[in-house]
RNA sequence: GCGGGAGUGGCGAAAUUGGCAGACGCACCAGACUUAGGAUCUGGCGGGCAACCGUAAGGGUUCAAGUCCCUUCUCCCGCACCA
């Protein structure tokens, strides 16, 4: 009777023996060389979906492949588990955020087994708990001591109705997500992190990020968004300063107007007590009502206001009135803008919206204006009306001159610009890491000294619907002391933000257990930084960003000697299904666990991997699955052949002097899938190609045991070849055959196998026989003819006139192993 | 609009350095075994009777183009008035 593939009882197995051996455990080791493989850690939802499965089985084919290729592998998995939708859960179902999380990491630790993922389980880091969050509070001080942690006030969405903050997400369409109420911004005092102050080195340091894709590292310098300009101080007549930001400052004889954005500064000074101050003010308030998406989007009605002023030209004297409009923002640059509608199409726009007059200051031919300028001219060309730079060509020269006159004459500088701004940490919520600040009435803001560390999150909460903080409703969190002079204090009442959490947990699983310290600097050092970092798209700016920052930041205080985290960098795509994206609301789930239980986790992990390459978009489908499912049978059935069974026991040792051609074309089968694996695991990331390599292979084996003779070494060789490259794709099966192959030891603690060059080595080779380039015909050649010996061959061929058709032979290409292309005329 | 990526059989895809397009798999078709087949095995499978034609469309370079260059189209992703 032949034996069945019982995939239930053979993962179940295998999942008990690795644990119990604890066979993916690890320790710093110098006597081999480091390899860090880390997956993002998820957030625990409650159910694993096939992004994960996918992300985690091209994780676990990494880490197996380089633990068998003699590496010191350090493969974790963790858990992102502060977070808004636990509180929901809590307002909704009454249940505790600790617990709801807590059980839904329990159950997904539970699916992530039946993956046969080979984590080193004993580094689990679970973010949520003190032990962890302690040193995320910890990181936080060390930030807020050098100067990197402050407040300040910035605009909050708030909901009038519910009296509460809401988070970007909850505002739907302007309005508040529970009761509809029309949202409004709130300044609110908040933490941040000085990401500006890193801005160049984040930016620069994308060159020493060469196993980046070039989409992420294009993402994040757009998000950085340098620009080089000038900074030029524009005076009201009323003599304040108003400075502005331009990267034309080139154009600046053809100011014909100046723009501030609503909130500057200026914009009540100079409207107060004027007949303007009324409209300027309703104008403002509008704008500032609106949300930000609304007022950045890019089909948004300029709208504009003349606030009653005038501001005076530096370069040239000349008094251009001040306007307001909803497109300038606050928070870049200065706040204030020049109006050149010559040379800027908004600025055209604007212009002729509002009737303000245009100077042209740039022509395409040297001296020649224009009478009137019908359209915006944005190309470069010659300065005009320009003062003693006339004629010069705006770029290089113009802008140079223009800016060296400038600095001169002290009325501007030379500065760049960033668009990156510092990161908003503080969140009114109550399930994640408490901000550790006292505010004490005497000695203000006062970070809680670390023997006081962890601050706890209180559990004497309530949740209540209105969405206010559940931290503040707790009646023993927010009284305290002053840690430096004893009297009573406040705690700070916020938690950060969950990115913050995810900035350092790769740090942390260099040393997860120390109560001591983050992590011990040794232990980091040897692991960091990570090799292969693996993970979705759509964290290609925010946490690849704050991690970046995070790294830099530990790296000049010292406690890092890396300087950037994560070494590649490898974006896989999604998981389709029906052309769209997985989701509750289509309808079109399919769930890991279903499959995992009707066809195993192998199966379900050679699938996710061969479907597609791990950066595409992956089509789920359900034939092809069972197509996997076929596969491992026959591999199953392969190598517990009865048949075979002597014959390879009794097998002697290879004798490769001694092979027909039978085993010739298995073993080059054998070998040509080792390299292939080899090169597409390790070179490319084509998990697709090397599995297609395997099962070519397989097909090859089967083949070969229908031959009348059949070597019993090269059988042996074949089989175990298999079941090792197969091992880090189907590493439960792979453990089964190993084991039934004779082995008492495990198959992912087995070196990869190198492959023999001579192996492949082709005897013949058919070449195709082109005439112009379209093959006519093709022969069998030995595979080591030249390109001179093909010359011969082909033109002394008893065929030759019938391939050329009698006409006149131009020339003869001959390619090597591949074809021959006789040109004829 | 700007930036990035993609477009190849009925489908997922392969072709790694310019060298025989469609490997591998799914679906489908035929056959074998069988009481039976949604198991397994064998064979076929881009189009066309053929000469030939075929990698989004058109042009170019080359002995040779899916691959290089130019023009255009479509789709996906990111950013979105950044002065």
């Amino acid at each position: 009777m032949e034996k069945k593939y019982n995939f239930k009882a053979i993962e179940e197995k295998w999942q008990k023996k690795w644990e119990q051996d604890d066979l993916y455990h690890v320790c710093e080791d110098s006597e081999k060389p480091k390899y860090y493989v880390l997956e993002m850690f998820p957030y625990p939802s409650g159910n694993l979906h096939m992004g994960h499965v996918r992300n985690y089985s091209i994780g676990d084919v990494v880490a197996r492949f380089k633990t068998m290729n003699g590496y010191n592998v350090l493969h974790p998995m963790g858990w992102d588990s502060f977070g808004l939708p636990a509180e929901n859960a809590a307002i909704k179902r009454g249940v505790e955020p600790a617990k709801w999380t807590k059980e839904n990491i329990a159950n997904m630790r539970r699916q992530l087994h039946s993956m046969g993922l080979s984590y080193d389980w004993d580094r689990e880091v679970t973010t949520c708990l003190p032990d962890y969050y302690k040193w995320t509070q910890w990181l936080f001080i060390q930030l807020f001591n050098k100067g990197l942690a402050y407040k300040k006030k910035a605009a909050v969405n708030f909901c009038p109705s519910c009296a509460t903050v809401l988070a970007n997400e909850q505002v739907v369409d302007g309005g508040c997500e529970r009761c509809g109420t029309l949202v409004e911004k709130k300044d609110l005092e908040q933490w941040f992190f000085k990401t500006t102050d890193y801005a160049q080195r984040l930016l620069d340091d994308l060159e020493k990020l060469p196993g980046w894709p070039d989409k992420v590292k294009t993402m994040q310098e757009n998000w950085i968004g340098r620009s080089e300009g000038m900074e030029v101080i524009f005076h009201t007549e009323q003599g304040d300063e108003m400075p502005i930001f331009t990267t034309r400052v080139d154009t600046i004889f053809g100011v014909t107007y100046m723009v501030l954005a609503p909130e500057h500064p200026l914009v009540e000074k100079l409207t107060k007590g004027t007949v303007y101050e009324k409209d300027v003010a309703a104008f403002v308030n509008k704008v500032k009502n609106m949300s930000q998406i609304d007022r950045t989007a890019t089909d948004l009605e300029k709208e504009g206001l003349f606030i009653g002023a005038y501001a005076i030209n530096p370069v040239n004297g000349k008094k251009v009135p001040i306007w307001i409009t909803n497109y300038v923002l606050m928070e870049y640059g200065t706040g204030a803008v020049m109006g050149v509608p010559a040379h800027d199409s908004r600025d055209f726009d604007f212009a002729a919206k509002f009737n303000l007059p245009v100077i042209e200051v740039i022509t395409p031919e040297k001296g020649v204006g224009h009478e009137t300028l019908t359209e915006v001219y944005e190309e470069d060309g010659y300065l005009i009306n320009s003062g003693e730079f006339d004629c010069m060509a705006n770029r290089p020269e113009g802008m140079a001159a223009i800016m060296d006159f400038i600095e001169e004459k002290n009325m501007g500088k030379r500065v760049v610009n960033y668009r990156l701004r510092d990161w908003l940490i503080s969140r009114q919520r109550y399930w994640g890491a408490p901000i550790p600040i006292v505010y004490c009435p005497k000695c203000g803001a006062v970070p809680v000294p670390e023997d006081q560390l962890p601050v706890l999150l209180p559990t004497d909460v309530e949740f209540k619907s209105t969405g206010e903080s559940p931290l503040t409703t707790s009646p023993t969190f927010g009284e305290t002391v002053c840690p430096h002079c004893g009297e009573k204090a406040k705690r700070e009442m916020d938690t950060m933000d969950t990115f913050v959490c995810s900035s350092w947990y790769y740090l942390r699983y260099c040393d997860p257990l120390n109560k001591e310290q983050a992590f011990d600097k040794k232990k980091a050092d040897y692991w960091m930084n990570v090799d292969q970092y693996i993970g979705g798209v759509e964290h290609a700016i925010l946490h690849l960003m704050y991690a970046r920052f995070f790294t830099k930041v530990l790296y000049d205080m010292g406690l890092v000697s890396v300087e950037e985290p994560f070494a590649n960098l490898l974006t896989q795509g999604m998981v389709l299904k029906e052309g769209s994206k997985m989701s509750k609301s289509k309808g079109n789930v399919v769930s890991p666990e279903a499959i995992i239980d009707k066809f195993g986790a192998d199966t379900a992990r050679l699938f996710i991997l061969f479907a597609a390459p791990p950066e595409r978009d992956l089509e789920w489908n359900d034939s092809a699955v069972e197509g996997c499912y076929r596969f491992l049978n026959r591999v199953y059935r392969l190598i517990n052949d009865e048949a075979d069974k002597d014959l390879i026991a009794n097998a002697q040792a290879l004798d490769s002097t001694a092979l027909t051609k039978a085993d010739k074309t298995v073993r080059r089968a054998v070998h040509s899938a080792i390299k292939r694996v080899t090169e597409d695991i390790s070179d490319r990331f084509n998990f697709n190609t090397a599995i297609s390599a395997i099962m070519e292979m397989v097909n090859a084996i089967y083949a070969y045991k229908n031959e009348a003779a059949i070597n019993g070494a090269v059988l042996k060789e074949a089989k175990e070849t298999l079941v090792i490259l197969l091992a880090p794709f189907a590493p439960h099966m792979a453990e089964e055959l190993w084991q039934e192959l004779g082995y008492m030891t495990s198959v992912h603690k087995e070196s990869w196998r190198t492959f023999d060059p001579d192996a492949l080595v082709l005897e013949e080779v058919e070449i195709a026989i082109q005439i112009n380039g379209k093959v006519k015909d093709r022969m069998l050649v030995a595979a080591d003819l030249t390109a001179d010996d093909l010359l011969d061959l082909v033109q002394g061929h008893e065929k030759f006139t019938e391939w050329t058709g009698g006409k006149t032979v131009v020339k003869i290409v001959p390619i090597p192993k591949k074809l021959v292309n006789i040109v004829v005329k």
